[in-house]
DNA sequence: TACTGTGAAGTAGTTCACAGCT
DNA sequence: AGCTGTGAACTACTTCACAGTA
């Protein structure tokens, strides 16, 4: 039995399809259909049949898609249906925004651990959260069973900390320094930059 | 004369190059090559190459790319040689985080404007900006000549908003609410959202 | 020698268009 | 009648490989 991979621009857009559904969901809409959600997020109805197919067939020809299957189908792909722990790494402005985000929580991704280095900030709370040594993570992060982490440290660090935190045990890393990592290939990374973005904008301006 | 049109994909990867780039001129490195600067962000050496032919020769043979020189046609390309002006909507604690992050300055981008509808917040100062009536946006952003907005408002009311930017003469709009925003095409919108990037992750942990 | 810039080749991603099912 | 799922066609993107040049 071949396996077949899924091109990782499919599994970028899944989260999308999800959000929109989940969003469906809350509105009271029962059923959908690729049409519909393609406008509702500005792709062609073909692509989206075309990336659902990858996974199975979760439409019925002349009604379109469950919505609430289809969030479940999603969910179950993307290993939705579990606690994701997140290590918090680096308490600045940023990190304590995202501490107290309610967004992570309404999701399934639980912050179970928060670090960084000033020692004027260890032992404070934000958010329920007591920030903990950033020399403690390699004992913590593997007893916590944390495999997520997302980095808020200044860029002078992101590249140290990052591999301090591969270092203990942790497979993916939301970087929102600015800066690339260069870790091993087994390491998932994603970027949140905002100057990235706008300069990318930027050039559509004048 | 025909002014081909560079794909968007590749426009993306330009401000990568330039914050590589820009972090080797501050280590004092005077000359890369496609190759170095590949490893440094992860993309093959061919492909930076092929970018860069979009927008004209800035190589030499033999010797590579001169930081400071390549440094400089990338922000010129990207329209980075002037002041950008962006009005930062929603004054909660990821807003509040924003107006303090120095990224922004040190990139030629300046937070002119700060907005709320909060009757609380109005009037607050945060980081050097006086929070102001949202209902004013339609009359400040244009009298500013502001064209970037950043969207940090609950989902609920993001679409509303993200439509009174544009009504305002908002050209381009990133994101940080959890929602597809429905624009006119003109528009640029760029998403950052954690739990869209923490949902592509999970797909490859377990 | 060491690199760029670039056609050509190769690979990946998207859209079309329609059979088939409800 | 209305929609999915999917081969086939098409388009876009990436890599190869090498002529050219400092």
């Amino acid at each position: 039995m071949i396996t077949r991979t899924v091109p990782d621009i499919v599994v970028g857009r899944l989260p999308r399809y999800l959000q929109a559904l989940e969003h469906m969901y809350r509105e009271g809409i029962k059923t959908t259909s690729s049409q519909e959600l393609g406008e509702a997020i500005g792709i062609s109805a073909a692509q989206i049949r075309k990336d659902l197919s990858q996974f199975g067939e979760f439409g019925k020809q002349g009604t379109g898609y469950s919505v609430a299957f289809l969030v479940e189908q999603l969910q179950s792909i993307l290993k939705l249906t579990r606690i994701w722990d997140l290590a918090l790494v680096g308490m600045g402005d940023l990190g304590n925004a995202l501490a107290r985000y309610q967004g992570f929580a309404e999701h399934g991704f639980r912050i179970t651990a928060a670090f960084d280095n000033d020692p004027e900030k260890i032992g404070k709370e934000v958010a329920g959260l007591i920030i903990q040594d950033s020399r403690e993570m390699k004992r913590i992060i593997p007893s916590l069973g944390i495999k997520i982490a997302m980095l808020t440290v200044p860029a002078s660090v992101a590249q140290m900390v990052a591999e301090e935190l591969v270092d203990a045990g942790i497979r993916a890393i939301l970087n929102y320094a600015p800066i690339s990592l260069n870790l091993p290939d087994d390491i998932h990374v994603e970027n949140i930059d905002p100057i990235i973005k706008l300069q990318h904008m930027t050039y559509y301006l004048d």
